[in-house]
DNA sequence: ATAAACCCCGTACCTAAGAACGGGGTCAAG
DNA sequence: CTTGACCCCGTTCTTAGGTACGGGGTTTAT
């Protein structure tokens, strides 16, 4: 057989790949953000290339700062098939607010950033750390 | 005496004004991110404005997923003046590239979020979930 | 001037999110 | 066919980031 894609990923694999350890892989089963993938007779889990993109997706969420809750969240939200659409709408709505509030805070951080950077470049005179003026700003 | 804004909190007001507790604030100062404020003579703990915008900035950049020793460097970059500038400047570097892929993240998530909006709204058919979808771009 | 509300400090406790362990089965390479 | 790497499960340990407690002084409103 040549030819043949890999299919299915040993759990060790799949964590590997995505650069998490085993234990968390099943953690996240166990929490619910994972689906139970199909076993082995031997009872090995069998991964598909999904699950690979599931576990990054995961990854990037947590690592923006939503907890495993909200992630099982969004996840949810995905499998809202179409039923409890009206009540789901809502939710989507706030989430998307929520997420540009977020957008809004970490571009005023990186401009700061910028600011500090170019000043570094230029001059050595430093007025106000920029930083600082960021935080002079109470609700934009 | 009258017309005199108030120019000193307590660690109560500090923390209601906020949104945090009182011992959180204390947390925080213990690890180095929020300065000692003056004392009353009876040990009480003086804030000033300031302070308030600084606790604002922590919990902000702890919502976006920093993590409290990250919002330390964070905050010390405003501290370092300009003698260890050639090497603060990469660092500065870093946390903006950084701070760009989060945003990207975020832009994708929502993005993904708002597919599902609209969805939601117009037809009640459902093809393929964008968050699926979006779980499939692998480095876009 | 006294009670309610607040502050001090230190220590203990808690939750989230894993990481490590231990005893045992499985798979592939030599 | 055995040996090292890998997997199973359940249970325990750790770390980050707070929270709560307890005993005692302080402020403030009545």
């Amino acid at each position: 057989m040549m030819g043949t894609i890999m299919r299915h990923l040993t759990i060790g694999k799949l964590a590997r790949e995505v650069g998490v350890g085993v234990e968390t892989v099943r953690y996240y089963e166990r929490r619910g953000l994972l689906a139970e993938p199909p076993r082995k007779a031997s009872g090995y889990r069998q991964y598909s290339a999904d699950a690979v993109r599931s576990l990054r997706f995961i990854r990037r969420a947590k690592e923006l700062g939503f907890s495993l809750a909200e992630v099982a969240e969004l996840l949810a939200l995905r499998e809202a098939p179409e039923p409890a659409c009206p009540d789901v709408k809502r939710q989507i709505a706030t989430k998307i607010d929520d997420i540009g509030e977020r957008i809004a805070d970490l571009r005023r951080i990186r401009g700061a950033l910028e600011e500090l950077h170019s000043r570094c470049e230029s001059t050595g005179s430093l007025g106000v750390c920029p930083i600082l003026a960021l935080l002079q700003e109470d609700t934009p």
